[in-house]
DNA sequence: ACAGAGATAAACCGATCTGTTTCCTTTTTC
DNA sequence: GAAAAAGGAAACAGATCGGTTTATCTCTGT
């Protein structure tokens, strides 16, 4: 049997690593080095670096779920507030000296083969997204869900690629001055 | 002297090349192979890989003011109905077959390194694009052009991100449903 | 204590990477 | 038409790529 917590301490290196480097920059010998770990033993828990890499961004899936997320919870009561939260748990993110984009949109961005398994990780991973903003937007009362989850995605998605390129995180904020603009119209007026 | 059109027919393809595969994936060898071209005369006309990246940029910022803004301009008279069409300019964008997201958030992702001459020059990028935001908003007559533009550029990258991801082009039009109503809160009512 | 599985460091493999050089042909220029 | 510049094909260099193998060592279960 493999020693516990070594899978998950290569594929911990190795996002951090894909996230900094990129992924074809970044090689097999850069992450068994940073990981402390003999090449035989990565490749004894992932059959290629594509594997690793599969499996990196199904763990970022949910390192991302528990940070983020558990942040829009923590800082907002209320759906309305949560979807607003959304933004400032951005900000946050944006503001960390390790922020270098979304995962998942650069991987997309070195991989364009769309039968590329990647692909469709990050179609899920921004789709459980999507589904998030649904349900709160359900939650509020939103009088079309679908389309404010359509618009508070987008809207985050433009905040975080505009934190990406021009470093700065004020992106966050026009976003959410916008989404409140939409909530204001979208959402039955709370007294 | 070079041959004339030899050094941008090179950029062209590695243009091209670079969108479809991303950076680090695309070689030097495919590059000339692709362009017909010996090595040597690729680096008569570029120093290194880096210097051929950058050049690929600039050039790509041109074509992209000529093709995208040009059709925007194309499509609508007023200043109004420019800053609306840039979501119709981008839908079109989307829906060609060789649409692999924004080539200089894709660059980003590859090369983190803040001194890295590529992220100058993708914020340049961005910046000649927020202009253009900015001016149509203050030709409008936006009550606030700088918020205005900064949440149009916003929109918009948002568009591009979640079409490069999910593959549908449909987010340009959330995008535009946005700004259609920012337009109607934040420019003068036009009769 | 002993067998077997897991890990390690290192050598090794063939392919590919960026970049240079060589030799020879084509094109430009005066 | 001749000198000079540019281009082409291919070999070459040294490094790195993803991935395998070998020999040695360290755990673990019983």
């Amino acid at each position: 049997m493999p020693r516990p917590g070594r899978r998950d301490h290569i594929i911990e290196v190795a996002i951090e690593l894909f996230c900094k480097k990129g992924f074809h920059a970044t090689g097999v010998d850069t992450i068994m080095r940073t990981a402390g770990v003999s090449k035989k033993t990565l490749y004894n828990h992932f059959r290629s670096k594509d594997e690793l890499i599969l499996a990196s961004l199904q763990q970022y899936d949910g390192v991302f779920r528990n940070n983020f997320m558990r942040n829009v919870e923590r800082l907002a009561d209320t759906p309305r507030d949560k979807l607003l939260a959304i933004f400032d748990s951005a900000r946050n993110w944006f503001d960390d000296q390790n922020f270098f984009g979304c995962m998942f949109v650069n991987v997309v961005g070195e991989y364009s083969d769309p039968t590329n398994p990647v692909r469709e990780v990050s179609k899920n991973f921004k789709q459980m997204l999507r589904r998030y903003m649904y349900e709160l937007s359900c939650e509020a009362g939103a009088d079309d869900p679908d389309k404010l989850a359509d618009e508070i995605a987008i809207l985050l998605e433009g905040a975080i690629v505009t934190a990406q390129v021009t470093g700065s995180s004020s992106g966050a904020e026009t976003a959410k001055r916008i989404a409140t603009q939409l909530l204001e119209s979208h959402l039955p007026t709370q007294n």
